[in-house]
DNA sequence: TCCTCATTTCGTCATATTGTGAAATATATG
DNA sequence: CATATATTTCACAATATGACGAAATGAGGA
């Protein structure tokens, strides 16, 4: 798009230069943007997000995690590698079986707090205590 | 894959019902989960982190932003639009031109977060001091 | 009204993500 | 060593995302 330079607002191709260029040089680099933004990617999914609430309580195998998810087996374990990929668990092996534990919170607590943001968990914080109010 | 149910660690399907059980009932429900998600989706591009980064400091136009993102115009609506959709950044309509502004600076905190736990921003953290630093 | 132009929307293509089942890997156990 | 099985990796189909240019929209100004 071709434009006229005049009345002060669009200089060349409709940019303010001087903001323009105040906003680059303030900016972090790209690539520090791009890794930020491609952490957060593995926080996308349901199923990764589910596991990390999963494994704040205990560890859990990958069969027992498939359930949870309910997803195949393949795709259980592709979703853990994303989240291992992160550095938000890690496993253990215990003969055939293979226990995931959360072993950076910080990743979940990130997801928690976007949720309590969007008051998702209104209804659940503490379920606990809810529960047992309510059996009482 | 069926499997033998034996040795107390698999009863069906090689789960812990009762761990599974658990989690389940301790989870989020999946729409909620799925809306952090898709929320978190947001941010988890370049361009659009690089848009509530720049709108910190002043509002900007389009045009500004474009040239900022280095895309089309076409494109860099569409992240704006995002954005908006998730209620982080709003506009404002000055003749031909549309300035955004950063109305929810929660998200941008919360990329700024990662990033900064990632140690992405050890480099520029409060860049104008450093800056002043080295030009003195 | 007609024209210009900043922006958005649409159509389309390229690429990325996700899910599945099949095959590969690894770990007991007879 | 052979078998069983828990998990991962691979190959592929389906869907989502992101970028561009073209066309549509909308706000001034002649």
């Amino acid at each position: 798009m071709r434009r006229r330079v005049e009345e002060g607002v669009c200089e060349v191709d409709c940019v303010n230069p001087t903001h323009v260029k105040r906003a680059n040089t303030a900016l972090p680099p790209a690539a520090f943007l791009r890794k930020t933004a491609s952490a957060l990617k593995a926080l996308t999914h349901e199923g990764r997000l589910r596991i990390l609430w999963a494994l704040e309580d205990r560890e859990l195998c990958v069969c027992d995690l498939a359930q949870v998810l309910g997803l195949s087996f393949s795709g259980t374990s592709q979703q853990l590698k994303t989240l291992r990929e992160l550095g938000a668990i890690d496993y253990r092996t215990e003969g055939k079986l293979v226990y995931y534990t959360l072993t950076d919170p910080f990743w979940l607590k990130l997801a928690r707090s976007a949720a309590e943001y969007l008051g998702l968990e209104e209804k659940r914080v503490r379920t606990k205590q809810a529960r047992r109010k309510k059996l009482a």
